[in-house]
RNA sequence: GCCCGCUUAGCUCAGUUGGUAGAGCACACGCUUCACACGCGUGGGGUCAGAAGUUCGAGUCUUCUAGCGGGCACCA
């Protein structure tokens, strides 16, 4: 027998996916029942550009574990991979690349650069899908899609023309965000706001026209008052009242412009009047609306001032003008005070620019529209069904109450060009094909939108368009809606919201029943692990580290929590897999004979020793346990079963208590029958471990003997051997035995005490100790009879005497057990009286301890009177076995005296 | 400003419907016991952030306070 002692998951890791993927485990058609229930889960995209970080590790976990235990359990299971082409991280990283050949992307051109960006995809991108492979996802392959594929671009063509010609998408001019170093408009979710501590807020005079009063205004954006056009006040301030309709003269450009009264100013807040920009500041621009105000663009693409700003301003930067209007303020004699004041300021997303708000012409979806029917499915029937649902439901329903228009256009080129033409006079003809637009237009003169689509918007149709929608395919009818997605909480609204609203206007559906939030992971002190800071913990490290099996326990643990990331955790789930590993190993040293059989629990009860019946119940109540945990996300708690189960219940006691029968040289019926025994117990386990641990458990799953196609789940007949279409085993009511693990546990405790004097009364380990017992009750002294032998080899005992009342040498140490049980070790010679009436002495307190509180309890009349009665009595229970103990330890102290 | 979450053993975290505080790691002691020292056995360690309330009974429910972390908001 050459298996080592130590577990490499690296070696397992190489072996099996390959073979996984090439038998076609992981696609749906490998199971042949036409009527079995559906399974499926869409991947959120990970970005062409990106590489795997534990956020996408954990994601990708929870998912795995679902797949596999649905497929184990007989569901056509689909895992559908995929990429996002990400359009201006791609673009960017792109035309990173050509600037170390002195090339921007305009000395290419748009059609080479996209040729680039292809390119640029088949040699770097998708990285993170070969770091699947390594995590075990058990995705679909054949199913891979990508956001920029052919198909998946007529989808996108075919939402963007439906949605104009329901007038849910417009162009127009409006008010939108824009990113000067990457020049293209944003929409607001691309956007951060950010503190700024050290901000500074400018109180600048305005002289009123033919008088000497001046109105002060206070701004954080002293460079924009060049391109006021107005000074607000709120209606209701006597202070202004009678300012109302003056005219002003504005400094530096002496424009004359108007006092309004808007009720959006607050009287608080400043001096209560507000400068008015209509062309750079969001309200001011709704504001200019109101009053019918003009709009002086004095800032440009670039954040640089325009000509309209003046000729001593254009060209300048935004924040040199600044400085400029007020050092002009200052001479003047109109700067009245600039104070410290803290506000946020808007940058971009991406590359942390900030953002100027510029008027500007794009392409807008209405998405208040779009968003009533997933706010009417999420507010009447709480669905999707959001894991935890405190408190995502409500930050989604907070947000589709308030959905603003949809920025849809990007001056980028790397993304899906907007399916929109213009005619030589600019009308504009939106199509599928360019072929239509001129049949629509009566023309071939026709130039295309140049700008492409918000990358959001492809993503939006995810579920649907990698099913094959607008196509009616059998995938689509088959596998939507999907059963789950999990994702981080940060693109709930970019992305959850979106394919909600896509999915229930082009299939009637809901996208997804269920949408699992993962947590966060940070790194040990608690911030944010991220690309800038260093501090992120690469998971393909981890997996070299400690096995992508262990690894994965973790990510699984870890589920919808916030949690720092400690390397202690992983190193311990290594350690199990390990333990599994030598479980294992153990099982097969000692398998001649014998092997993983469906009848090997099949005899009649009585004939089935104690720790066999015990075992086969705390199995099936464990598979039982894991199912509900899984049924409800809960996979800590699912995790936290299998181990217990699998260390403490199969390899402490177990392995254990059948030891001697299965390392039995002679080989006999009995040996074969317990060596089988033990052999279909692991090979269940493995099946309870495999969606979290998929590597090991295949490894030694096809290791064990008897194992084979006839284990598979009935729907993949056919298939070879493998662990992954094993059925999941759900644990059978009738197996679980109360009795036995009753009867087990009183065994336990009696071998944890015969432990705990020898430790404390320093008994080394080789030395046997005869051990008495005593119980009143003839039932307990037939099952300390019947595991007599166990019970001498675990905690080495040279002889055991069972009797009805306890009759040791005064030389003893002793212990009291649950059920009026006793046990002495005497130990002539050895034993400390004074060590060993203090040991019992302080147990006494404990239970003493423990008594009195109960007994005050039960001494309260209200206690007894409103708490259920059933309560009171496992109190009174409670006690009645603590003083029956008590009395016992009394005794025993008094054969010391 | 509004809304939400978190605060439990030295560390990282569990604690379902209110009814004897748990795990892993760390720590102490003892072990080359014929699967595993990535192991085995035994043990110590928590007034559950603080205060008040509801209740026979609160880690668990309510309110407030403090600290930390999110999300949202047009306050110039």
């Amino acid at each position: 027998m050459d298996i080592p002692k130590t577990y490499d998951p690296k070696q397992a890791e190489a072996r099996h996916y390959s073979r996984w993927e090439e038998a076609g485990f992981f696609a749906p058609e490998i199971n042949r029942d036409p009527h079995a229930p559906v399974y499926s889960i869409v991947i959120p995209p990970p970005n062409v550009t990106g590489s795997l970080h534990m956020g996408h590790a954990l994601q990708h976990t929870i998912m795995d574990v679902l797949t596999r235990y649905k497929r184990m359990s007989g569901y056509r299971t689909l895992w559908l991979p995929g990429m996002d082409h990400a359009g201006i991280s791609t673009q960017i990283m792109v035309e990173r690349q050509l600037k170390k050949e002195g090339l921007t992307r305009h000395d290419l051109g748009r059609e080479k650069f996209t040729e680039r960006v292809w390119q640029w995809k088949q040699e770097y991108g998708g990285q993170i899908l070969k770091q699947m492979r390594r995590e075990g996802a058990s995705v679909d392959w054949s199913r891979e899609r990508f956001t920029m594929d052919e198909h998946l671009t007529r989808a996108v063509r075919e939402f963007f023309v439906r949605s104009y010609e329901d007038g849910l998408i417009y162009h127009g001019e409006g008010m939108i965000s824009w990113c000067p170093k990457d020049q293209t408009a944003l929409s607001d979710l691309e956007v951060d706001k950010e503190e700024q501590k050290d901000g500074k807020l400018y109180y600048l005079q305005y002289p009123v026209k033919g008088s000497d009063r001046r109105v002060t205004v206070a701004t954080t954006r002293p460079e924009t008052m060049l391109g006021d056009t107005a000074v607000a006040v709120n209606p209701n301030d006597e202070r202004y009242r009678d300012l109302l309709g003056a005219t002003l003269l504005l400094p530096i450009v002496s424009r004359e412009i108007p006092i309004v009264a808007d009720e959006f100013v607050d009287p608080e807040f400043g001096t209560g009047a507000v400068k008015v920009t209509p062309a750079h500041d969001p309200n001011d621009y709704a504001m200019g609306i109101r009053h019918n105000l003009p709009q002086v663009r004095v800032i440009d693409q670039h954040a640089r001032m325009t000509a309209e700003a003046g000729a001593e301003f254009e060209g300048l930067d935004r924040y040199q003008a600044r400085e400029k209007v007020i050092e002009k303020f200052e001479t003047f004699g109109l700067l009245e005070k600039i104070v410290d004041y803290e506000f946020s300021i808007t940058k971009c997303g991406r590359c942390r620019t900030v953002i100027e708000p510029l008027i500007s012409t794009q392409w807008f979806l209405k998405q208040a529209e779009l968003g009533r029917a997933p706010l009417e499915l999420v507010r009447e029937k709480h669905e999707p069904r959001f894991v935890p649902r405190v408190p995502y439901e409500k930050v989604y329903t907070d947000w589709l109450e308030n959905l603003h228009d949809w920025t849809l256009s990007r001056q980028l080129w790397w993304g899906h060009r907007i399916p929109a033409w213009y005619d030589e006079e600019g009308n504009v003809y939106v199509a599928r094909t360019e072929e239509e637009a001129r049949v629509k237009a009566g023309t071939d003169k026709l130039e295309q939108d140049p700008d492409v689509l918000d990358t959001w918007f492809s993503s939006a149709l995810w579920p649907i368009s990698t099913l094959g929608w607008p196509d009616e395919t059998e995938d689509l009818k088959t596998f939507y809606p999907t059963s789950l997605l999990v994702t981080a909480r940060d693109i709930i609204f970019l992305w959850v919201s979106r394919m909600m609203m896509t999915g229930l206007k082009f299939m009637g559906e809901r996208a997804f029943d269920d949408v699992f939030i993962t947590g966060t992971i940070f790194d040990k002190h608690g911030q944010r692990m991220s690309k800038t800071k260093g501090n992120g913990v690469d998971p393909l490290e981890v997996f070299d580290k400690y096995g992508v099996d262990a690894t994965r326990l973790v990510l699984a643990s870890i589920g919808t929590t916030d949690t720092r990331w400690n390397d202690t955790q992983v190193e311990s789930y290594r350690n199990f897999a390990n333990k599994i590993w030598n479980a294992t190993r153990f099982c097969l040293m000692n398998s001649e004979g014998a092997s993983v059989k469906s009848d090997a629990f099949a005899v009649e009860r009585d004939k089935l020793a104690l720790h066999d019946r015990w075992i086969l119940s705390r199995l099936n109540r464990t598979a039982r346990e894991v199912n509900e945990f899984l049924a409800k996300y809960a996979f800590h708690e699912a995790v936290q079963t299998l181990y217990h189960f699998f260390w403490d219940d199969f390899c402490d006691w177990y392995i254990e208590l059948t030891k001697a029968e299965i390392t039995a040289e002679a080989a006999s019926p009995e040996r074969d029958a317990a060596r089988s025994r033990i052999l279909t117990v692991l090979e269940q386990a493995l099946r309870l471990l495999h969606p979290f641990m998929p590597y090991i458990t295949e490894e030694l799953w096809l290791s064990l003997p008897g194992v084979d196609e006839k284990l598979l789940h009935p729907a993949y007949e056919g298939a070879h051997a493998t662990i992954m279409l094993a059925s999941y085993p759900q644990g059978e009511e009738a197996l679980i035995d109360v009795r036995a693990e009753d009867e087990m546990q009183a065994i336990i405790d009696l071998i944890s005490r015969v432990r705990n004097i020898r430790s404390e009364m320093n008994i080394k380990p080789g030395e046997r100790v005869p051990l008495l017992i005593s119980a009143a009750d003839e039932n307990l002294r037939a099952v300390f009879a019947a595991s007599t032998d166990q019970i001498a080899r675990i905690a080495r005992v040279s002889e055991i005497n069972i009797t009805e009342k306890l009759d040791a040498p005064r030389a003893s140490a002793r212990a009291v057990l649950g059920g009026g049980a006793e046990l002495a070790v005497p130990l002539e010679g050895l034993i400390d009286f004074a060590q060993e009436r203090e040991r019992l002495t302080k147990e006494q307190a404990k239970l003493k301890a423990e008594a009195e509180k109960l007994e005050k309890q039960l001494g309260n009349p209200q206690f007894v009177e409103r708490a259920p009665a059933e309560k009171v009595e496992e109190l009174r229970q409670r006690v009645a076995d603590i003083n029956q103990r008590m009395s016992a330890l009394e005794q025993n102290l008094e054969a010391f005296a």
